[in-house]
DNA sequence: CGATATATAGACCAAGTGGTCTTTAATTAC
DNA sequence: GTAATTAAAGACCACTTGGTCTATATATCG
């Protein structure tokens, strides 16, 4: 017979909403309209909390909305993750990369552009916590692709003259003006011509 | 005796504000917060007008951006063109114009960002009068980076396999998320050298 | 049951929003 | 001078903003 270490519920009435499904919801508003342009009603309709409830959740908009930042990073870096495996071939690893990039920029994803890169220019330099974040985001990036464009390299697959660390600038560089082109001409066709041409640069 | 074609000038006090130079002083403004970002208090400041002096010239909040918009624009295609002038060395042409981009995404420039990159991540998709002007100014600066490239292709300068208007886009795509970078991690050296890695990519 | 805890609905708040309008002063032409 | 035109100052407007708070219903515990 198991010793129940049962943890103690608490008296009251149980939380009847999921916390990190309303940060999900609150993020796809502030994907789309913009940290200012998102008011609290379009808050309270997607997350579909009351007043009292989203504030007791999360404190306040800014609050909820470094939350919903914090889950569209960590989204973004499983993603990659996943992407530029190591156990993986580098070269199809960043083919894989880059393929997201043109999925994500093409067409209506296109259009809906990417919170990271809007709040960058937003909220970047008046907003200490969002700061550290947006930098903290793109030193991952790098160090990623970075990495990834180093095991080309030991493996030969890369152009001659063609220096990892450079690489990864330029493709970090490249990808979220992807984003930027992204939101108002969004032909999948040529952005992805565009990045096969890019990446023909670096490989052998 | 020359004759007088004096234009007939109207009865009352002349206008006393360089209506141009107020565009300018709100182009800084929206430049700096952005469009939401920027109340009409941050304009009267800036322009050194009043209120109804404000909506007597440009209408409304609206139509004082669009002006702002235009105005950026146009600089930024007028530096374009003498920097990319076709009786100009084109490779020198290609650096000259990013090395213009090092230097706004660099320290305090780069941190003050962009104002067509923040307008398209805050009102593209939304405002079908930024999106024209959004999507033909891309279309305008791909257009002559792609010249240029034909210039340099024709005189041998740039790299087998090298196809203009591919280069162009990438040098599009390219210097707009150096804008975006550039929000948070201005360090003029590395942007420098990622510049050239780059270009070392395309010439010979 | 009663105690506890949480949810919702919505009243309420001060401050700010973009925008209008009136008053008054200034500057020109006639 | 007078008429005409414009500027600035600021009162004023309806509406929205982010945020608080109260009342009430609901759900879980002992």
């Amino acid at each position: 017979m198991r010793h129940q270490t049962a943890v103690q519920l608490p008296r009251g009435r149980p939380r009847s909403f999921d916390t990190e499904a309303a940060v999900e919801r609150a993020m796809g508003v502030f994907w789309s309209r913009g940290y200012h342009a998102t008011a609290l009603p379009d808050l309270l309709r997607a997350t579909k909390l009351s007043r009292g409830s989203l504030y007791a959740a999360f404190g306040d908009k800014h609050s909820l909305f470094l939350r919903a930042l914090d889950r569209y990073v960590a989204d973004a870096l499983t993603r990659m993750d996943i992407e530029l495996d190591p156990r993986r071939e580098p070269v199809d690893g960043l083919r894989a990369y880059l393929a997201g990039y043109v999925d994500r920029t093409s067409g209506a994803n296109g259009r809906r552009g990417c919170l990271l890169v809007a709040t960058a220019m937003e909220l970047a330099g008046r907003d200490a916590e969002v700061d550290r974040r947006i930098g903290s985001f793109f030193k991952a990036m790098e160090a990623r692709v970075a990495d990834a464009f180093s095991r080309a390299k030991a493996a030969g697959k890369l152009a001659d003259g063609v220096e990892p660390l450079s690489a990864a600038r330029i493709l970090v560089c490249f990808v979220e003006g992807l984003r930027v082109v992204g939101k108002t001409a969004p032909t999948r066709i040529t952005s992805q011509a565009t990045v096969d041409a890019l990446l023909d640069r670096f490989i052998r």
